[in-house]
DNA sequence: GGTTTGCTTTGACGAGAATCAAGAAATATG
DNA sequence: CATATTTCTTGATTCTCGTCAAAGCAAACC
C-alpha cells in the first residue's frame, strides 16, 4: 500500500517553520489541519508522482529525499532539483492539470499531501496563506533562475561547489552539519541537475580532495574549507 | 518620463486571450479593469525593472519584447527568458518583496502594471482570477524546466534549433509568420540565453545555412524547414 | 559467505565549444 | 553624410569536458 491516511496536524508539526503554515494564527492553522488530513509513503525508488500523471494536490517533504527530473521524448532526461524536508513539490502540475515532471524518493520518504483545491479556497479566505503559496512558487522560479544561471555560464568545477554549498546550507538550516553531508544522490543524478557527466562529477570530486578543500568517501563527503569551495565559485569576487 | 499614467480596460484589450482575463465574466472583468489602471512605457535599452527593486506589481507585456537576466556578484550575467507581448513578468520578486532579476525592453515597450497587492485581494473574490495566476506562475515554473533540460543536456546546434523553433512558435500564436522572425536580441544575449558564446551562435547560424534549413542575415531569420530544425532538436525519435 | 549487481574511480583519447584575433557589415551619432 | 560604435562573421588555436574502457568498491541478494 502506497497512501496512507494518517490524521495530522499541522499545528503540532515540528516543521511549521519550514513548511506551509508560517505565520498562520491559531485559527487559520486549524482550518489547515482539517485540509491537510492525508500522508504518504513513499519507498526508496519509488515515484510520488510521474510526468503526466493528473495534478490534483501539492506535497510537502515530511521526512526522506525526492529528486525532480524531465525527459524528453527522446528520452534524455534531465535533474530539475532535489527537495528536502520542508520543501513542497507538485507546483508543475498547475498550468495543465498533469504533472510535467516526475519526483522520485531517493530515500524512504513522507509528505504531508496538499489537495490544491482545498489549498485555494483557503487561499481566498485566509491572505496570510495564499500569500504563503505565492512565495513558494515564487522561491521555486527564482531557484530555476540560479540553476540557469549555474547551467549556462559556470564551469564545471564552479558547478559542483556551488552545489555543495548549497545542500549543505541548506541541510544546515535543518540543523545539521555545516561540514559534514550523506549524498543522498548518485554521480549520475549530481551530473545531470549539473549539466555534466558523472565521470565529471567523480574527477571534479578527486580534484578538489587533492587540493584539501574536501574530503570524500563515496557519497559521504566532508567540507574542509568552505572558503575554499565559494572561492572556486566566485573566481574574481574583491570580498 | 518614464511612467504614463491611461485609463485602460482589459474588457476592451485585444490581448485579453493571451493575458490575465482569461475566463473571467463580465463583472469580474470589470473589477480588474478597475486595478490594472496604469500602463508604462520603456525605451528600448530601458529598464522596467532592476534586480534589488522594490517588488510591487507584476507587469503585463502589450507590445515590445523584453529579456530578463540575473546577474552575479562577479559580474557574471545570464539571460534567463525573453518575454513578448501577452506574457507576464515579475514572479521572481515575490518571494523577498525585491526582484532577482533585470527586465530591459529590447525594442520600445509597453506593459500594463499590475499591483500585486489588488491582484492577491481580486484573486481572494473570483477564483478564475485566482486560478489563473497560479497558472502563469506554475507555467513559468515549467518553462525554466524545460530551459534547464536545454542547458543541462543539450548540444549548441540542438539549442539554437529549439530556441528558434520556441521563438517561431510563440510569434505564430500571435499571428504572426511560422516561418519568418527578426530576432530582438544579439547573438551575445542569445549565447547568454543558451549557455554559449556569442561567436558559436554565429557559427551555428552558419552551420543551418549551410545545411538549407535556414536563412539567416543578421536579425532576419527564415526558417526553410521546420522539420530539419525538429530533427536536431530529437536526433533519435522515432516520429 | 560468496557472488552478483550497481556505483564509483581513474586513464587515455577525441570532439565540441571557448578564446583570441581580425575584418566586415550594420546601426547610431554628430 | 561621414564617422564612430556596435554587432556580426570567420579563422586559428586552446582547453574543457565527453567518450570509451577497465578496474575497484560497496551494497544487495541468494
Amino acid at each position: 500500500m502506497d497512501i496512507q491516511t494518517i490524521k495530522v496536524a499541522c499545528s503540532s508539526c515540528n516543521l511549521r517553520e519550514l513548511c506551509l503554515p508560517v505565520g498562520l494564527s491559531e485559527e487559520e492553522m486549524i482550518k489547515l489541519d482539517n485540509v491537510i488530513s492525508t500522508r504518504r509513503r513513499v519507498k526508496r525508488g519509488g515515484a510520488l508522482f510521474n510526468a503526466g500523471d493528473t495534478f490534483t494536490s501539492l506535497f510537502a517533504v515530511r521526512s526522506g529525499f525526492f529528486k525532480t527530473s524531465v525527459t524528453t521524448p527522446d528520452g534524455r532526461d534531465q535533474v530539475t532539483g532535489f527537495q528536502m524536508t520542508g520543501e513542497v513539490l507538485g507546483m508543475d502540475g498547475i498550468v495543465h492539470d498533469k504533472h510535467s515532471c516526475a519526483a522520485i524518493a531517493l530515500e524512504d520518504a513522507e509528505v504531508c499531501v496538499l489537495p490544491f483545491d482545498k489549498i485555494e479556497s483557503l487561499s481566498r479566505e485566509f491572505s496570510t496563506l495564499q500569500h504563503h503559496v505565492h512565495k513558494i512558487m515564487s522561491r521555486e522560479i527564482v531557484r530555476d533562475h540560479g540553476v540557469m544561471l549555474l547551467l549556462g555560464s559556470m564551469r564545471a568545477e564552479e558547478r559542483l561547489a556551488a552545489f555543495l554549498l548549497n545542500l549543505v546550507q541548506r541541510l544546515h538550516a535543518r540543523g545539521f552539519s555545516q561540514s559534514e553531508l550523506i549524498l543522498r544522490m548518485t554521480r549520475e543524478e549530481i551530473g545531470s541537475y549539473l549539466g555534466m557527466k558523472l565521470e565529471t562529477v567523480s574527477r571534479t570530486f578527486s580534484k578538489f580532495m587533492d587540493e584539501g578543500i574536501i574530503d570524500v568517501k563515496q557519497r559521504y563527503v566532508h567540507i574542509k574549507s568552505t572558503q575554499g569551495l565559494e572561492a572556486i565559485v566566485n573566481p574574481h569576487a574583491t570580498n
